[in-house]
DNA sequence: TGAAGTATATTCACTGGTCGGTATACATCC
DNA sequence: GGATGTATACCGACCAGTGAATATACTTCA
């Protein structure tokens, strides 16, 4: 058969995103994620060897744009440090209020998940946090911060629980609410470095 | 047949919530449900009319307890304001590390029903978050604070945001941090009063 | 070069089991 | 005797995963 231009497994993959992070892990049969990717379940079942597999790969190709995206949001925000971590709370609540938002797929997949604890999306959703961590971190560390790692932390935190809040109440709002926060915890990182000369 | 001491009803709710929270909702069968409650189902059908009303008790359920322990852990703490509102993460964690914890109840039949927003049980958790930022304005509001509504918010958002990072990593040490963080809310939340005078 | 063999990729049809929910009947109590 | 509560048995739909066969593409070697 004509090989077509996306492969075969990408286009799984990208139906398996598409139905996952709509419905949940629990919510979408296997038959339903071939039928969206024109193919049968046994074909699914030749390139991945379990559902399981097929949420990791699902969680895996989400891992590089989403951390792209942040850094973007970053790089192009206008005004001194505090000013463009509170841009990244902005630009979420925007992409919030678009109406197939759904939170943050790798939170949701690890409440969802949260009875089996090693399971391996529930893995590369962490190590997708602690990706996003270190970067904030090394980018306070070149600001002079003295505990980048501690705020880093912090900033994660408001923003994980920006997505859990909003998706919560429906209501993007939170999510300026916790950029101002993310501004305050840096504002005060940063006297804090000038007070300590 | 004779009445036990606690109601058939009760039995259920209390059974739903062992297997709901445990499990989450989609991967518990009303079959299981009824099993570990003593019942048939057909039972169980009597008393509720369906798994999303059974799944809504389960919630309602959680709701006073839930909010009566974060109440106590603040009133029992010793300290200013900000070390008492601390004080709630500090126990936070340490209920984390007990093995069958597994996040908040409310965010993850949230993050689990993300595609039904009207699904009664997410109404319930919303109200559950919505009475406990009511609460913690109120303190704020008493204690001076200018913008109270906001620093309610934030906090809740430390505390959502801890939840959701604590489940994903299996690691109760975010609590402190994000109990750190709180503090430093609060502690500038409370500096910002005197100045203004 | 071309026939035979092998690895890759895909389909149809199916299974054993689970799930939410129900029809019907029986028991208990005011 | 009617309202309340519980039991047995069942249904149709769905679901993760599989068996057997087939089509296509590449490799080997006489």
């Amino acid at each position: 058969m004509a090989r077509s231009a996306t492969s075969t497994r990408e286009r799984i993959v990208s139906a398996a995103n598409k139905l996952f992070y709509g419905d949940g892990i629990r919510g979408v049969s296997l038959d339903a994620v071939a039928a969206k990717a024109g193919v049968t379940k046994r074909t699914l079942y030749y390139h991945f060897r379990s559902k399981d597999d097929l949420v990791a790969a699902y969680l895996a190709g989400r891992d590089q744009p989403n951390l792209a995206l942040f850094r973007k949001w970053f790089e192009e925000a206008d005004g001194a440090l505090p000013a463009k971590v509170e841009q990244i709370f902005r630009n979420l609540a925007r992409s919030a209020r678009h109406p197939k938002w759904k939170g943050c797929g790798f939170l949701r997949t690890s409440a969802e998940l949260a009875n089996m604890p090693g399971h391996p999306a529930i893995k590369i959703g962490a190590a997708h946090k602690k990706k996003f961590d270190a970067w904030l971190r090394e980018v306070f560390e070149q600001a002079g911060i003295a505990d980048a790692s501690q705020l880093s932390r912090q900033i994660l935190l408001l923003l994980d629980g920006s997505f859990a809040v909003v998706l919560l109440h429906r209501d993007p709002s939170y999510m300026e609410t916790a950029g101002e926060a993310a501004r305050s915890l840096v504002d005060g990182a940063l006297r804090g470095r000038v007070a300590r000369r």
